[in-house]
This record gives structure tokens, sequence and C-alpha cells, in this order.
RNA sequence: GCGCCAGUAGCUCAGUUGGAUAGAGUAUCGGAUUUCUAAUCCGGUGGUCGAGGGUUCAAAUCCUUCCUGGCGCGCCA
């Protein structure tokens, strides 16, 4: 908890007409540091006292008792605005951060508490794609934000391993894919059978009938069928593991849809005895009419279930197993409805977790002049698309820092960082117009700028070579641009509860971009090593602080801190 | 047609949940390094916050109508 605003409260709460947590909450932070380190409006006090907020305010700054760490209260305006002791406001912060470290930022609100999120969640037989990048770096970024305070998490990848269209893909197989049997199969291959069988299809409609057939067999266990499957899924995983791991994310499982099927009949059934479902045009339904919504399909009139059937099985499932306190979908906005009718259902159910369940929804990913889509092949290839960043990024090293060591790493740490931060920063709700030049630009507001800054700072503590000390003399570092930068500092703690309260990744980036601007204009005004030992060494503690902010930071979005570049 | 989301500088986006003078980056123009990495920093240019109406001490933010774009609305996922 914020002292420094408990302090603030201990001096308001007697002498104005309203409770301490109303005070809590109006109080600010002025837009300028100048003005002071906290605010609180009059407004509301206004009506009661029955005077302007600007009488009020400067009638309570002579009446308030200053009391350590306040040094002066002064009215402006209609706010009241506190000034803390510098000195004291930057040992405490400095000294908890030097305390902390790499935990610094983190919280244990989460104790003992199990969140399940589910994310990135592909169909197989398919390359991932730079539009399945939001839904497993946002699901990671809240995977490690949660357990940053303290979650116990589980990550899920909900596998699109199921369904009419690997049926599609086991006729295409026998039909043309001699030429891959008994060779190494992979994505590319598959995707290929994919877009020939559609090609064939629409001139022998007789395939879809056949496809359809062969999903029923897959459905009851035939051998021939699973086994084809099972190729094709490992086939996919090999590949999605390798980019994943490029990303730096991380699963706990890969249940997919397939994997609930043997207990989506016991969940039509308990549905049914519920006396929810009814037949609707040979289709099993739950009516959500009641509830202005579309009706939920549990199974269509060739007896095959559906998408919805399964994320209900799957939840009960999760529930069961996990026993949550809350469930996280990371799907596209475009799926807000359908998640709608599936908590609905759970909640008709009589499962009171349905209320725990959360889509975190975002905007779709898509080119200047259109969608993306596998079917047409107009797709850009995460691959790829990482390659670039690297292959740009190494360029640029060659360039500003051919002496450094393992370049090839420092590339692949820049670059893709460079790719994850870009898709992280915007905020989730807004669709995305994809653009080369915009993720692959490494100045200004970018992951390498953060990263840079990191690496200014290391390269700082490497060339000062000593231990660094929190025993410093706090009174030393009262420069504008240095208290700016702690205040910043400061914020951490608070941000992370944000964006997890928020499901929003972006306001950490924000925050670091923060940061290292006021870091970069006290580095650009202010040498931290000098012949003045004093100095040196409060300064030496403030670079390793926001380092280690940094770096703190970084490793919440899954992006990686070189300390040389 | 109905529902949900978005509209802020040329472009990409922030805006602390209704508060102080709407801010960054990019682009463009100009400037800063004998000293810690110039992937940096400073300054100039750039705004009818989509439009109208309403709510109040105060609206980019809330309510309403409209405009534009995106997405969704029973046998795909």
């Amino acid at each position: 908890m914020d002292y420094f605003i408990k302090d603030i409260v201990s001096i308001l709460k007697n002498k104005i007409d309203l409770p301490e947590d109303e005070i809590k909450r109006q109080l600010e932070i002025p837009p300028d540091f100048k003005m002071g380190d906290y605010a609180f409006p009059c407004y509301s006090l206004s009506k009661a006292l029955k005077k302007s907020p600007n009488v009020i305010a400067s009638e309570l700054a002579k009446t308030l008792h200053i009391r350590s760490p306040v040094v002066e209260i002064k009215a402006t305006g209609p706010y009241l605005n506190f000034f803390l002791d510098k000195v004291i406001f930057s040992e405490s912060v400095l000294k908890k951060m030097w305390d902390e470290r790499e935990r610094y930022g983190r919280n244990n609100i989460g104790a003992d508490k199990t969140v399940v999120v589910d994310y990135s969640s592909p169909n197989i037989a398919k390359h991932l794609a730079v539009h399945h990048l939001r839904s497993a770096l946002i699901g990671g970024a809240i995977y490690n934000i949660y357990s940053a305070l303290g979650y116990n998490c589980v990550g899920i990848n909900h596998l699109g391993d199921w369904g009419t269209q690997f049926g599609q893909l086991i006729v295409a197989y026998k039909k043309w894919g001699s030429e891959v049997i008994g060779k190494f199969c992979t994505v590319t291959d598959l995707n290929n059978l994919y877009v020939k069988f559609h090609q064939e299809a629409e001139k022998d409609p007789a395939l879809e009938e056949e496809a359809r057939e062969w999903f029923k067999r897959l459905e009851t266990g035939d051998v021939e069928a699973r086994k084809l499957w099972q190729n094709f899924k490992e086939a996919s995983l090999k590949e999605f593991q390798k980019i994943y791991d490029m990303l730096g994310v991380h699963f706990d499982a890969f249940t997919g849809e397939s994997f609930y099927n043997t207990m989506v009949e016991d969940t039509i059934l308990e549905i049914k005895q519920k006396g929810l479902a009814r037949l609707s045009e040979q289709a099993l339904i739950v009516d959500l009419e009641p509830y202005n919504m579309p009706p939920c399909l549990l199974r269509k009139k060739d007896e095959t279930t559906l998408y919805a059937t399964r994320d209900i099985a799957a939840a009960e499932y999760r529930s069961k197993t996990y026993n949550f306190d809350k469930m996280i979908y990371v799907v596209g906005s475009e799926q807000k409805l359908h998640f709608k009718q599936v908590f609905k259902v759970l909640e008709l159910m009589g499962y009171n977790w349905a209320n725990y369940c959360v889509h975190v929804d975002f905007g779709l990913m898509k080119f200047k002049d259109g969608k993306m889509s596998t079917r047409k092949g107009k797709v850009v290839l995460l691959e790829d698309l990482l390659t670039e960043a690297v292959e740009r990024i190494g360029k640029i090293i060659e360039e500003k820092n051919p002496s450094l060591e393992n370049k090839d790493t420092v590339a692949k740490e820049v670059g893709i960082g460079a790719v994850i931060f870009a898709d992280l920063s915007t905020k989730r709700n807004k669709d995305v117009i994809f653009n080369w030049d915009e993720v692959l630009n490494f100045e200004g507001e970018t992951g390498p700028y953060v990263q840079y800054t990191h690496a200014r700072l290391c390269s700082i503590l490497r060339k000062y070579g000593k231990p660094v000390t929190a025993d410093v003399n706090f009174k030393l570092l009262n420069e504008d641009e240095t208290v700016v930068l702690i205040k910043s500092l400061w914020q951490f703690p608070s941000v992370i509860l944000r964006a997890a309260e928020s499901y929003e990744s972006a306001l950490i980036c924000n925050y670091l971009i923060d940061v290292c601007g006021n870091l970069n204009r006290f580095y650009n005004t202010h040498r931290v090593l000098s012949d003045n030992e004093e100095i040196t060494s409060a300064r030496i503690l403030l670079a390793d602080a926001t380092r280690q902010v940094i770096k703190n930071g970084l490793g919440l979005l899954g992006i990686h801190a070189p300390e040389q570049m």
C-alpha cells in the first residue's frame, strides 16, 4: 500500500467532512511535478460548505498541520497540493527497491488463488501467422502479471484440433497425400492438402460428404482416422513449439478440443437433465431468448457436436481439475457473443463459478486492404516476421556495435522483443492494421528503445565496477530530472495492479516508455560516474534501481533485457 | 435490420475512471557529444477530441440522436 497516501489522508481526515476511503479515492497526482506530489481537489466540499473550491483550498492550506513526510501544503486554485520531503521520499523508495530487487513490483494478493488462462489456441494443421500473435502475447503477459501478484497460474493452449476440417484433411491426405506419406509430414504439407481439398470440393461436392463421414469415424474412435489425425497434430505441435520458444510464451497444458471429446456426451446429458436443452430444426439447442441472445447450439442435425459444447465441457473439466478462482479466455472480440452464451449456459447449469469466467477480448489484426485468410494464402507467417526482425536488428548491430559479443543471441532478443513490444503496446480492444515498417521500427516508443536504455544502465554499472550500496547521501538526489525519475519508479507496483485488473498488458508498455524517457532525460543532463564519490554512489543506486524496474517490467511482457546491444 | 466495439495532430497511439494549460512517438524543420552506448536528448511546426444536442461548478471522458469504419447475429471455430 502506498504509505505516502496514508500520510496525506491522516493529515486531512479529521479536518474535512469526508470518509477516509473517499479522501483516498479523490487524491490525485498533479500533472506537473512542480505543483506537488499529491493533490486534493476541493470541488466536492464546495456544496456542503457553500464556498468556492478555491476559498476552501486556501483556507485548508492555512489550517492543516504539516507533519513529516509532508513539508508543505499549498493551495493552487481549487487544489490543495501536498509536497513531500524529497529526501525521505527518495530514501524510502530507493531503499525499498534495493531490498526487493527482482521482487520489486510483486505482490502476494493472489496467494492461494488459482487463475486459469486460456490463450493462443490456434487451429492445428495450419501455420502460425501474425494474427495469432495477439492472443499468445496478451495471454502470456497476463499469465506473467498474475504470477507476479502471487496467483497460481495455469496456462492452457486450447488447440483447435477437432472438427469437420479434420475429416477434410483425412480425405485429402488419402487421395493426394502419396508424395507426403511415409516421409516427414510438415504443416506446409498439411496446408497444401487443405487448400487442395477446397479446390477439388468445388468441382466435386461429394468430397464434402466423404469428409463428414471421416470426421464421424474420428469421433467414434476409428483406428485409422485416429492415427492420421495424431500425425497431423504432432507435426503441428512441433512447429508451434518452435515459435512459442522464440516468443517466450509458456503453457502448462496443451489440452485442445479433442481432449474434451469424451466428456461432451456427459455434458449434453447433464444439460438435458437440468431441463435446459431442446430440439429445434433437428439440432439440440439451449434457448437463450429470455436473455436476448440467440440460442446456443449443442449438437448439429448430423449428431456431431460444436465448439460451444466442447467449451462448456472444457470449463466443467477445468473447474473440477483446477478449482480456479478465475478463468480468463484470451480470444478475439469476434467471439464475444459466443462466450456470453457459454457463460450464460454455465450459469443456468447452476455453476456459481460461471461468474468468475472472463472473456478478455482483443481487436482483429488485418491488412490495409482487408482480412487475413489462411485459405487464400493471404497471411504473413510468424516465423517469417520474426526472422526478418532478427535479421534487421543483426544489421543494425553490425553497424553500431560491431565488437559486441553474442551478436546472434542479442539480435534474437532485440528483434523478437521489438515484435512483442509493438504488438502489446496497443490497448487490447483496438483493431490492428499490420504494417511491416511499424512493427520493424526500432526508434522511439519501441522495444529496442527500452532494451537500449537498460543496456546503457548496465554499461554504467559495469564501468563503475564496485558493489552498489544503498548507504548513500539521498540529499544529493534532488535535481528535477532525478526526482521525476524516482517518482516514476515508485509507480511500478500500482501499474502492475492496474494491468492485472484491466487485463491490459499495454499499461506495462506505456509505463516502461515513461520510465525510459525519464531515465534518458536524466542521463543527458547528469553524469553518473564522476570524481565525486558521494554523488556517484547515489546516482549509481538510482541507475541500478532503474535497471531493475526495466528488467522486471520487460520480464512481465516476456521480453529479454540484454546487458549489451 | 438488431447488438457490441472504435473514431483524439499528416500517420500510430496515450489521456490516472468527471478535474489544473488535451500529451507522446513517427514524419518534417532546426539544434546537442573532447566525458557513462546518438537505437539517445532538446526545440519548432502540427488539434472544431467524428457531428449535433443534453447533464453540472467542470466533459475527450456520462446520457441522447446522427455519421463513418470494424466485428457478430443457429448447424465453422
